[in-house]
DNA sequence: ACGAACTTGTGCACCCATTCACAAGGTAAA
DNA sequence: TTTACCTTGTGAATGGGTGCACAAGTTCGT
């Protein structure tokens, strides 16, 4: 009903997960999927899903449920994922290499082209199969394979820099993992992962729950959360 | 002046990014911080520090602001950062070994004291200086280091069995990385980071305003966001 | 002693998201 | 065709979070 609508950003955030839900329907199926089902397949309630799906149009058929190849359609429409969204990574450290080396983002349409490092010892190099430059060649890296994503995992100290460096190459969407508040233009669009804030989180419960002796006490009905759950 | 009720969610959520901002000032020092202050090294708006520190209680100064290093204990005692909340990983892949010789975490409290991975070629070994056992090993892993807080970094299908195990070896608290729906008893606590997930919303807003040519039309009014900040 | 300049703490209005509950619409069997 | 049963789509109630705006309290210079 609602197709031409905005999508809220909680629900955004949640299309992705149904679109993996519904990984366990066969490409080219006939097979149709309820509210309820897709619900457990997603982590959320069933109520959400309908409310949710309905911002993308009226998909469902009363009485009977969501046919799940369709509906697979329209949820990669409207998250646009027939696109691919080459990636650069800056910073081949630990955690820059575990990311280029993993195969599921390409696998969703966000592979990974090529890196940025600032080591002499690795400019000039590929690792794991991907060729890595000097902060430099970021400009042409970005022109040359289209990049539209860039993901920091330099050094706190560099990540500002390199952010910086990013939005003069054209990049408009940047994941952070440094553990730091970057700065970036109002149209560039920024996602931090704070691991260590997440564990300090996870340790509060703890803290609080130890305090009475292992019950859990903090009072939360929804303790089990995607993380990353937050608006747009 | 609140000192006993319950923190909110996403106040908790932010407690951690106020520690780390108070971090630019040294230890023992007579700084004071405003809300402004403390606001900008935070990346949020000072309405939001001022509420927030309120649920802690009233430690701020009319006219003059608060004292980072009594503000800083205050933010500490309310997050149980005083504890120390040992870490098994489980799973040392790409991911896992990458947050095993990550030096940031024990910095705040949540050092990996040893690992559990399948592969028979590192059972036994010590990788980055960790301890790799194998998955029986697990319950007395757990029971001789204290361990507070599971990491799962192992191939999405070997999700589940390893947040039972961890939950058998009384695990209340648990990080995982595997893109898949995880089901663990409502008193453990379940933080899911989806990498892929975020990547695709960074998708959604590319999609969304190269259709329209360049402009960012999306309407949203905040676009850099802390991910993770979703409740508990 | 007093006024100007600051900054906190919070009541309040607003917004977004969640959840309920049910009418509307569809299937299937008799 | 009629009846029983199912599931979607969506108003409406609820609740949590955000941010404004300002009273209350503090400092500093005169
Ligand atoms: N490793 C983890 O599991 C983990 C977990 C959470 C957060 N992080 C954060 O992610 C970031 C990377 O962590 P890491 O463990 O991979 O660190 P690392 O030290 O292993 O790697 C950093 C890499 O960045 C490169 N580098 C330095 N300056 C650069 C620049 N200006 N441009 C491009 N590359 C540059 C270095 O040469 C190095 O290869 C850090 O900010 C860290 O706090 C890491
Ligand atoms: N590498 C990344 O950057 C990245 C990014 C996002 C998500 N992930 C997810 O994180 C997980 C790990 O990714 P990876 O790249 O490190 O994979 P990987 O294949 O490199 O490593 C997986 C490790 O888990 C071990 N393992 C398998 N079954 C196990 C079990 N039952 N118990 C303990 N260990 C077991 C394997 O022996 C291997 O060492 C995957 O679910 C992946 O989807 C990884």
């Amino acid at each position: 009903m609602n197709s031409i609508g905005r999508i809220p950003d909680a629900t955004v955030a949640r299309l992705p997960l149904y679109l993996r839900g519904l990984d366990v329907f066969p490409v080219g199926g006939a097979a149709t999927v309820s509210s309820e089902e897709l619900a457990a397949l997603a982590g959320v309630n069933a109520a959400k899903v309908r409310k949710d799906l309905s911002y993308l149009g009226t998909y469902g058929t009363r009485g009977v449920g969501y046919d799940a190849d369709f509906l697979r359609f329209e949820i990669s429409r409207a998250l646009g994922v027939a696109n691919t969204w080459p990636i650069v990574v800056c910073g081949m450290g630990n955690l820059g290499r575990a990311l280029a080396n993993h195969s599921g983002f390409a696998e969703r349409g966000f592979p990974v082209v090529a890196a940025i490092d600032t080591d002499p010892d690795k400019i000039g190099v590929e690792i794991d199969g991907i060729a890595v430059y000097g902060p430099s060649a970021l400009a042409s890296v970005v022109a040359k394979h289209d990049v539209a994503v860039g993901i920091i995992a330099t050094p706190p100290e560099a990540a500002q820099g390199t952010a910086d460096r990013l939005v003069d190459a054209g990049i408009t969407s940047i994941m952070s993992f440094a553990p730091i508040v970057l700065t970036v233009p109002d149209d560039v669009d920024l996602r931090a992962v704070d691991l260590a804030t997440e564990l300090q989180i996870l340790g509060f419960h703890l803290h609080r729950s130890r305090l009475v002796g292992g019950a859990d006490v903090s009072g939360d009905r929804e303790r089990d959360l995607l993380v990353g759950e937050g608006p747009v």
